[in-house]
DNA sequence: ACGCAAAAGTGCAGTGACTGCAATAATGGG
DNA sequence: CCCATTATTGCAGTCACTGCACTTTTGCGT
């Protein structure tokens, strides 16, 4: 039985064999696209240096690159939400800060995460899939934009609002994908991230006044 | 026998067959997907109702999705370019210009050009993966900022406006973004493009002060 | 007009991503 | 320890896409 000398009481045995296994594709993946090149690399070949089935591959991962990527990006934090909709700065700076924060959330395995950050560096098409990807939870932080701007400026128009709103996220996106290569070429230091946004917002607001 | 009734002379039958055939297949790939959507559209059911061989088809468009966004991004027009580099607005707002003028100079066929707007505003993943082509020619864009940025200040450190470049880039794609799709829901009028693209810089301006 | 070389179109066979379905193998609770 | 639940797998099939070899079309010189 199962008696608890072990550290995680919630998580059965099932749940423990399903972390360790999506790890152990993940680091195969990477390994054989940071040796090949992604495009290289087949889903069997990774099945076949993972021990794992191809049609298991598809239903852990859903795409070839779903093993590069890591899991879907996980909804933001409670409490960085909080942060967001609390914070003072400019709008754009708060947001990329809550996804620079998430996204280092959601990565604690530091071998696989470094993997990815190499794989990133050499492979630009695959770095803007996973900023694709994360867009795709796009109209959730859209909303969130469009709390915290509601919250402010109560007296605006509802389609102004929107409108701006998206115009926010798409802003934020762009930057957020020169920030986060420009981090990832550099140091990796969780903390540097937020200093480049920092960075990255005083160029914008000099790029759009003459 | 084509005895030259026509107004083309400069081109020979081999290019005007060409170009019909390529009107064609748009044209039918666009209604199928307006009809049934996207990935409910198989290229052979493209090449059945235009008449074409699905090989032939790969040759024109190269993928799928091809015949829906249109040739790839043709260069941009010398004197566009000439008046980017001259141009004394803000550059995210001039590069938008530049990239909103190439992309309408190259769609003359009206109906095409209709159908698309329709499919872009049905089909958001289509419209982001059409900026993500246009962006293909990314380097080459780059470069067009880089330089009218070390012509206005000689005395920049190269590396800062590499990374400079790069930002304006990112930001100006992810605002076209917005503001093409915004345009294509609207009156879709050559002329009204350049408003929107006014009004958004207002407002990352707004967005990236507090 | 005619024939020939270059260019374009096509058929075919194959690879690789991905899916649905049905069979099989853990797993965890009673 | 058995059984219902859930996960893994094999298999067959679809679809996007590619390389290669073959046929047709076109432009051109004679």
């Amino acid at each position: 039985m199962p008696t608890s000398t072990s550290d995680a009481p919630a998580t059965g045995l099932r749940e423990r064999n399903r972390i360790r296994r999506t790890r152990r594709v993940e680091h195969a993946a990477l390994t054989l696209a940071l040796e090949h090149g992604v495009d290289h690399v087949t889903v069997d070949m990774i099945c076949e240096a993972s021990d794992i089935s191809p049609r298991t591959y598809f239903n852990y991962f859903g795409t070839k690159e779903g093993a590069l990527l890591g899991q879907p990006a996980p909804d933001p934090d409670e409490s960085l939400v909080g942060d967001f909709l609390a914070a003072h700065g400019p709008i754009v700076e708060d947001l990329m800060v809550l996804m620079a924060r998430t996204f280092l959330a959601s990565s604690p395995d530091r071998e696989v995460f470094a993997m990815r950050r190499r794989l990133f560096a050499q492979e630009p098409e695959l770095h803007a899939l996973q900023v694709t990807r994360v867009a795709h939870k796009r109209q959730a932080t859209v909303a969130l934009v469009l709390r915290r701007l509601t919250e402010r400026c109560p007296d605006l128009d509802a389609a102004a609002a929107r409108d701006h709103a998206q115009l926010v996220m798409s802003v934020a996106m762009g930057a957020f994908l020169v920030v986060s290569l420009k981090w990832a070429e550099g140091s990796g230091e969780h903390s540097d991230i937020e200093t480049y946004i920092h960075a990255a917002i005083d160029q914008i607001r000099r790029i759009v006044t003459p």
